[in-house]
DNA sequence: TATTAACCGAGACGGTACGTCCGGTCTTGGA
DNA sequence: TCCAAGACCGGACGTACCGTCTCGGTTAATA
């Protein structure tokens, strides 16, 4: 058990942590994640770049909870159907990929993450897993409704609707057809369900 | 027409051409992508910085061009069924995306290729394309065969598959399970049946 | 008034500084100006680049003060005779010109200084502005005890002894014969002697 | 004994000599002799590098002949008296040190001149040497009509003269005053006149 | 109330890579 | 053998960031 460990001294400003975010989310926007740099989030956020080190080890995690945690984890939707529920995830999943900070950092983000295990490590148990649970909660409702077979590769699912959106979203660069979650959903949704 | 335009001065030597792209794919696959530098690339392969920059415009275009243009294209499978076909497209998908230096250079690639609209434009044409019109002559088959639907949305499966793999391959890190092709063979053929 | 501009942020290291100084004027002694590189000088002083760069604007002003600038501000001499003033500030002239590294640096950095309006403006009024008034205080001296004219060209002369100096040491290549004060300042004295 | 070599092969075109010789003197007005590159030279000049390299060893053999080598040598000045002489041969070297790709030129050449053993020696030969030997001729005839003693040191006169000169003409930047030559000649004429 | 520890903004620190430029050489096809 | 063109290797340039450190100074909780 690691104590709380009472802090002494002065403590954290959080306006100056709610100013960072802000400003590395604004960058990133404006320029893009490459061109984002620390001391340049620092400036603007009118912060020493101390202050973001001593809270984030890099720009990758810095740009990860500047653009994606300011989310809501929305509620696993519970339309009554398979199709249904695909589609509304599918569409929270787009809206939340497509967003002008995300989109701009998304490529960048996970090619950081890849480079190095301890943020892949990360990524893994704070983003999909989340996501893989809220999946399996869906797929289960399915079993029982019948719609689909239970023992279905959840993980590869996974990578496959997420996959599809990301490689969608970052390789056109523009926003992604409306239409994008429900034809994914269609697409997946039949492969998946039992015959 | 593009006039000839009759070649004058000393000719670009096709050793060093080649110097420099297996450097390149060694050193991605020894250090990555992002510890990858142009600088390091000349001096493995005995080059000066400017053989470099005379050739390609940057790491992105230069690594590209050594760890994916390597691969000859193979043929469209036909093997008389779309299951068939798809795992067999995609066995070979996964082989090129999960080769070592491939798997090393991937996210790092696609992020920058997703933040320039040049290179952007650049791997829709000569990746993506190529691999849209063997899609698209399998399918052609399969609808002969009545086994799909004419009008399916192919980028969208194209990019469901590219994506799902890409996926798996950057943010596992390991060699992806052999069944990978085959489940999602499975799972996106069924996605698309007719029925 | 110049505000005192309180200092802030670390303030900068002075033994960076003087070690900067002390690989450059070694690297000119032994390799010559021209082979003298802002990177070699980094390099042996243990120091980054920018940490040259962020106090001296290029290789002329940073050899400037290595070379020059060690040199205390000897007092005009005052012997009682015109000739004897002469000699020993032409002997001090001759010693500060022909040491190893004065006389390595000496062409190359008249070169860059006369190259950059802004380096042969910090030049006229950092070196020949304080030769010349001492030279002004010795012949007022002079003019006193009856040996020049009032109405001396200064400048002309200030540059006449320079000159010779210079085209001397910078031509030749080797130690100056020990008679060069000598006979320069008999020659100018000469000249310059009223009748 | 060097035989004459019977040349063989395309003989030299003078043409692309002249081309060469023109080009480096416009560029070294233009934009100053550090700044003027044997690329930017060869083509200007229409002319491959490897022509000029086959003529000259470098920028500053290149930029002497081009610069200094025009001019053609003027007969020692023989007003009848040394302080005529003296004025005529100073009015000469003002004017050649003082056109302005002269001035341009001057002291980056004297720099790579003196870091150099091989050009010092040249310069010593082809440059000072005929200067000497006027200002022999000149001395002889002053010391037959007794206005100087024999016994003059010639080498530091000239050092002098050519080292006012050019400390002047190369730390003001500008067109010299047109009574430099009349001063200088004053003050080393009184200087050396026997009494 | 005084001490102390962690914070803060600023900016210098040693390093590394960038992409460009030039030097001097080499290699084409053609004159 | 020369020529124009232009590629070759090497190396310096000056800039930008990285992540760390060092200032003077601030802000609480502890003693």
């Amino acid at each position: 058990m690691t104590l709380p460990r009472a802090p002494r001294g002065r403590p954290r400003d959080s306006r100056a942590h709610q100013a960072i975010l802000t400003a590395a989310a604004e960058l990133v926007a404006e320029l893009g994640y490459a061109a984002t740099s620390i001391g340049a989030v620092a400036a603007r956020a009118g912060v020493g770049k101390d202050t973001v080190y001593r809270r984030w080890s890099g720009k990758a995690e810095l740009v990860y909870e500047a653009v994606f945690t300011g989310t809501e984890a929305a509620p696993v939707p519970d339309t009554g159907s398979l199709p249904g529920d695909l589609t509304a995830l599918l569409e929270e999943l787009v809206q939340e990929f497509s967003a002008p900070a995300a989109a701009a950092a998304l490529p960048g983000l996970l090619a950081d993450f890849a480079a190095s295990p301890e943020l892949q490590a990360r990524i893994r148990s704070e983003f999909l897993a989340p996501a893989k649970a809220g999946l399996v909660e869906l797929f289960e409702r399915a079993v029982q409704r019948g719609e689909v077979d239970p023992g279905l590769p959840v993980d590869l699912v996974l990578d496959t609707l997420a996959g599809a959106i990301f490689f969608h979203v970052g390789l056109v660069g523009e926003q992604p057809s409306p239409r994008l979650a429900t034809q994914l959903a269609a697409l997946v949704g039949r492969g998946i369900e039992s015959r």
